[in-house]
DNA sequence: ATGAAAGCGCTAACAT
DNA sequence: ATGTTAGCGCTTTCAT
């Protein structure tokens, strides 16, 4: 069954593209007879409507192309999620792409993005390469990076100092009385910002001549089981750690697992620190410190932003509202008095 | 910075727009020389094409519209990873929309994604309204439900039976000795397959004359707080029960957790049971039941009847391979002998 | 191996 | 309030 057209629609109510066209779109001076044939034609044909010839004609797509590393993840699902509720009712839809944290796929996803000629792109990160950051400018439209401000930004910018959060939460851990603090991460050649909340971290146990007193690293990708797994391994080998950072919240949840299969108390024998302040952070059996980074939120401002951009292309005034948005991490699942 | 045109190219690389059209897309009939000057060209003006104009033109998008309920359960974003995992290099491109499980939401999607005139669509399961599926079946293009069974597919079907998981989990509790069993559920309206597997379940008990001793419901999200608060207040009420039944695996992480802080031995005092397989419930301290449902599987199966339903549309020819795929979610996380 | 003409389905801009 | 003309940027088809 053939889609059917805007011009069978006219036929069958007997007027033109033109007219058929407007009264689909709910233009004002169309009679309303003629509106309610035209409703009715479309109905019976159930009409759907060419949105690659719309876009084409009108010069506007209306899409927000997003790009981010991963899915499995939960956090970018939940960044995702927010921009399509920020999006909602704006007339505005979000086209998601994903780069398995690899910089080449990201190149040809935009790319493969920006031919669909959005109206926006929102990348996660700071970090592109050159070659992308300058398809990213030739582009034309605005161009969001989120999740991180420690960087340069193209455009706007959305998202948190993951070098301010490892450093607090360095800071806190050891305020906290902690002294014989290790590190457990993995993929950190791929999860840059990770990597920025550890060097950041170390700056700080640098500062009062400190450093980790073990670290246990992995290539794999993030998830409770490595994270169980890595801790069982360095609380065998190192006992007398008394705090243990990781990459993320799901590192440290297997980490906590481990600990309580070791018999080890958290947190009164061992303090465990991640990041992202998952929802599992406010439910497990013992509490672990985490970072609350706003994902959702962060995705209702990056949507936002977008659309304001929109607003004032329209208006094509000056000013166009503020070009970074900060967010700023609590730390949670922390108390003092653990000495 | 207006983006450039194939038009633009053909002028800087001297050749006319067709013969720049065959050398970006690599026809073989262009001399070498030619192509590489057009190329050139291509690579000065950051020239990237505009795919509204060449699948207006060439009549097909090379689209994959995905509709999914939610963004906020992982079970979701993986088996969208799975359909991106599938796609990849076959040319074909997954565009994802979000219900929120709310069938008019859905429905307005739907048809919003179809106006983008994808090759196939995905959807999540078997229960769209009737004008919905009529719609589906008019875009006249291959339409594939995802992640259930239970019910009468418009086209391709990939999935699990729910009824058959929930009878599955009930035979076996009952067969590892628990009588006393007791429901945790959230969003039963909502998420229709979480409902068919309590029914299913209900109809085992049933058949030996057994029933739910307690049951707990809410209207929120499945969530592990969720699920840690209502069985503290099922545990509470009803300390004699040896077994709970979830939604799914969220909640029963959840029951999980309140259960050891109530001091209740998983699973000897009590077995808990949920859905899904999440990569959590292999690490968690304690064993809970669950159905693995594998996502991802079912997302690349999709994925893969798809390209292989282009194949064939290309060659024209009979049969088109099976119409369904099922899968058998193990039951993994119970052992016998915890009478 | 290259080019010219026509058209994909729609809307913008200008009539009337 | 409705219609006409032109054109969005590309590919298809047919020439050469």
């Amino acid at each position: 069954m053939r889609r059917s057209t805007l011009e069978e629609v006219a036929a069958l109510a007997g007027v033109s593209k033109m007219t058929a066209s407007r009264a689909l779109r709910g233009s004002s001076d169309v009679a309303e007879e003629t509106r309610r044939r035209v409703q009715q034609a479309a109905e019976r044909l159930s009409y759907v409507g060419n949105r690659l010839a719309l876009s084409l004609s009108s010069q506007r797509t209306n899409l927000v192309a997003v790009v981010v590393p991963s899915m499995s993840n939960t956090v970018f699902p939940e960044v995702l999620s927010g921009i399509t509720t920020g999006l909602a009712g704006t007339g505005m839809q979000a086209v998601f792409g994903i780069s398995d944290y690899d910089e080449v796929k990201e190149r040809e996803i935009i790319r493969d993005m920006l031919s669909w000629q959005p109206s926006a792109i929102i990348v996660t990160g700071l970090d592109q390469p050159h070659d992308t950051v300058r398809m990213l400018k030739s582009a034309g439209i605005p161009v969001i990076q989120v999740m991180d401000l420690d960087g340069t930004p193209i455009d706007f910018n959305v998202g948190l100092s993951h070098g301010d959060a490892g450093r607090d939460m360095a800071v806190a851990l050891l305020a906290a009385g902690r002294k014989k603090i290790a590190y457990v991460g993995s993929a950190l050649d791929k999860d840059l910002r990770a990597g920025k909340r550890k060097a950041a971290f170390q700056r700080v146990l640098a500062a009062q001549s400190l450093s980790f007193v073990s670290e246990q690293l992995d290539d794999g990708f993030s998830s409770i089981a490595l994270g169980k797994r890595l801790t069982a391994h360095m609380l065998a080998a190192k006992p007398e750690i008394d705090c243990i950072y990781y990459s993320n919240d799901d590192m440290a949840a297997g980490g906590l697992f481990a600990c309580m299969e070791a018999g080890i108390i958290v947190p009164s024998q061992i303090v465990l620190a991640g990041f992202n302040g998952l929802d599992l952070t406010d439910s497990l059996p013992a509490p672990i410190a985490t970072s609350k980074s706003p994902r959702r939120a962060m995705g209702e401002a990056a949507a936002r932003l977008i659309t304001d951009a929109m607003k004032d292309g329209e208006k094509s005034s000056g000013e166009a509202g503020p070009k970074t948005i900060v967010f700023k991490p609590p730390i949670t699942g922390l108390k003092q008095g653990w000495t």
